[in-house]
DNA sequence: GCGACAG
DNA sequence: ATCTTGTCGC
C-alpha cells in the first residue's frame, strides 16, 4: 500500500507545472536517449496506454500553464513476444497533473504510467508506447521520456504523424518508407497490413530504428496496430469504466 | 503572420 | 483523447 501512496506524492512534488518548465526538462533529459540496440530479443513486451474521462478538444485549452484535471486511467499490457498471450497487467486510475500541449503530451501521461509499471510482477524487456519517440520537435517525445526514466528498451509506434514527412510508400504489409523531419531520419512509416494506414514507429530508448520497425511488424500479424496497444488500449478503457 | 499540432 | 449508428468487408 505504501507504493500505491507513493507515485501519487511524487507526481505532485517533482513534475513541472508550466510548459516552460517541460521543456527544460526535455531538453535535460534528451542527450541520455540510447538509440542503438542493447540486449537481445524480448522475452516479455509491455504495450501501454492511457483512456481519459474528459472531452477535451484541441483548442479548448487556451493556455499550457493551467492544470488540467481530467480522471484517468494508465493500463500496462505484458505479453509473451513468442505467443502474444498475456502473461501480466496493470492498471492505475488517477488525473492528469498537465494540459494537452503538443509537444508535451508525454507530461500528462508519464506519471501514470510509470505508476502502473510499478504493479506489474513482470519485468518487461520493451516498451511499446502510443505516441513518438524521437519523431518529435525536440527529439524527446513519449517513449523516449518512458525509455529513460525507466532504462527499459522503448519503442514508439503511433496511429498519426507529428513531425517529419515521408514519400508514399508500398501498398503490401511490411512496406516502410523514412519519416524525415529537417533532414533527419525521425523514424518510420511501416505498412503493417496491407492496404492499411500505415503506423509511425520511431526510436525510444535503447533500440535502434531498423529493430524497432521489426519489433511492431513482429507484434502486428493482424491488425493494424501492434497487439500491445490494442490490449492496453482494451484495458485502460476498461479501468475507466469500471474503475472507482 | 497563419496554420498545424502525438494523445 | 472523446463525442457516436449503421454499415461494408473478410
Amino acid at each position: 500500500m505504501a507504493s500505491e501512496r507513493a507515485t501519487h506524492v511524487r507526481m505532485t512534488s517533482t513534475w513541472p507545472a508550466t510548459a516552460a518548465e517541460a521543456i527544460a526538462v526535455q531538453e535535460k533529459l534528451r542527450g541520455q536517449v540510447d538509440p542503438s540496440d542493447v540486449g537481445e530479443a524480448p522475452r516479455y513486451v509491455a504495450g501501454l496506454d492511457v483512456a481519459y474521462a474528459g472531452n477535451w478538444a484541441q483548442g479548448d485549452r487556451p493556455a499550457a500553464d493551467r492544470l488540467a484535471a481530467d480522471r484517468l486511467a494508465a493500463a500496462v499490457v505484458v505479453l509473451d513476444w513468442q505467443t502474444l498471450e498475456e502473461v501480466d497487467r496493470a492498471v492505475v486510475l488517477g488525473e492528469t497533473t498537465f494540459p494537452y500541449v503538443p509537444g508535451l503530451f508525454a507530461f500528462r501521461e508519464v506519471p501514470a504510467l510509470l505508476a502502473a509499471l510499478e504493479q506489474l510482477t513482470i519485468t518487461p524487456e520493451l516498451l511499446v508506447c502510443d505516441g513518438q519517440g524521437l519523431a518529435h520537435p525536440r527529439r524527446f517525445g513519449l517513449a523516449c521520456h518512458l525509455g529513460v526514466l525507466t532504462g527499459i528498451p522503448a519503442i514508439g509506434a503511433a496511429k498519426t504523424t507529428f513531425v517529419g514527412t515521408h514519400v508514399e510508400l508500398g501498398r503490401e504489409r511490411g512496406a516502410t518508407a523514412e519519416l524525415i523531419d529537417s533532414g533527419e531520419v525521425v523514424g518510420a512509416a511501416v505498412r503493417t497490413q496491407d492496404g492499411v494506414k500505415p503506423v509511425y514507429v520511431s526510436v525510444g530508448h535503447r533500440v535502434s530504428l531498423p529493430t524497432a520497425v521489426e519489433r511492431v511488424l513482429h507484434l502486428a500479424p493482424r491488425y493494424r496496430l501492434p497487439e500491445t496497444t490494442r490490449a492496453a488500449d482494451h484495458l485502460c478503457r476498461e479501468g475507466l469504466r469500471d474503475g472507482q
